[in-house]
DNA sequence: CCACCAGTGTGACTTTATCACTGAACTGCT
DNA sequence: AGCAGTTCAGTGATAAAGTCACACTGGTGG
């Protein structure tokens, strides 16, 4: 089902021209939705599922920035859609998602015609610089048990990832995060094994 | 004298009226551009002068993100205005700076008339993504003094600043920037004193 | 049943952050 | 000039985080 909020706010012509030359697309978990250096073919708003957008450092380390969800736009999308740039980060489906893309045409023609769709790409390029100021803040300066725990009390419990994952999720080396889930083991407020981490809420 | 590229693309009659609504202000050097929580009255478009945008975490600690300059728009403040919410981050003025100011009224009416007015909002919020997504990369994965070198070397000597501010630029710690400096100094890289740094670029 | 391998644990060491304090350099005052 | 107050810089001690190297372990698939 084709459903995206700032498609909802469009008058009805513009609307129906719209789902006309909209394409949806389903892409399955483990997806590489765009890779670092890719061009875009035009910007997804996300119907359903998750998509985690990360970027690997000269380094060959890599950090998650943000999610997408349901009702997301892909604002990085913009960026390479106008300026014809190539992404800088990549995006893995974590979740079996479906996204309507809009053509690059289709969209200069919304942003001309609709104030509405404007605010919406707006708001939304707004809180992704917002996700990342409050991410390099976070990374630059909060410790990193803490941020481990937030992180952990912030899903259910069990919770299917590997070290590694998490690491990058946090920004930080493997070990870093074996260590710290350890000690959290000895403290009794995690359960661990292979692939799995069980939060014990007390 | 108002110029800036992004009026430059209007059409004549759609420039004529900017012209009109736009009121051009100067800040001194050590004025505070906006603080965090502000509420933004209007954007700003840089004419001349240096602006640093930079934010303080709970911990405490700031961090510069990124610095305006001749011909740049203030992109935060694009998300100020079209959600209402306040600043994240607070700017401010390095050296004397003049701005033109587009009220909310203007930008909505410049956003809905043309196109390139879009496309030079867009560009400025692209490469604000990008580069908020380098500093995250840079924080969570560089090495400290090899920033500090870089930081060094992209400007020319003398540079004046103390080790607190150049802490704040790195997002590190003010004794981790002396220590560092000392090192460099005894390698015969820098010469310092009070405020003050002399890179040696043999 | 065993080889293989992704995932995990850990020691040793380096780098960075934090805390606490000292001293040095500038400022403005008398 | 002499002094007080303030900002800036240096440094030891310690804790947190990152890096490197390697051992172990629980699954998977011959």
């Amino acid at each position: 089902m084709l459903h995206h909020s700032i498609l909802e706010t469009l008058p009805r012509e513009l609307q129906k021209e719209a789902l006309e030359r909209i394409q949806v697309m389903r892409f399955p978990a483990g997806k590489i939705l765009f890779r670092a250096g890719e061009h875009c073919q035009g910007l997804p708003l996300m119907l359903s599922g998750a998509v985690k957008v990360q970027m690997t450092g000269v380094s060959g380390n890599s950090i998650v920035l943000y999610r997408m969800g349901a009702d997301d736009i892909c604002t990085l999308s913009i960026g390479c859609l106008m300026t014809g740039c190539g992404y800088r980060a990549e995006a893995f489906v974590e979740e079996e998602s479906e996204a309507a893309m809009v053509p690059r045409g289709l969209f200069d023609r919304l942003m001309d015609q609709s104030a509405a769709f404007r605010l919406g790409i707006m708001e939304s390029y707004g809180r992704r610089l917002d996700d990342l100021m409050l991410l390099v803040e976070e990374v630059a300066f909060r410790r990193m048990d803490e941020r481990l725990e937030e992180w952990l009390e912030a899903r259910r419990s069990p919770i299917h990832i590997t070290h590694q994952e998490l690491a990058v999720e946090l920004g930080t080396a493997r070990e870093v995060v074996s260590r710290l889930l350890k000690e959290l083991e000895r403290k009794d407020r995690v359960q661990l094994s292979r692939g799995r981490i069980d939060v014990k809420g007390l």
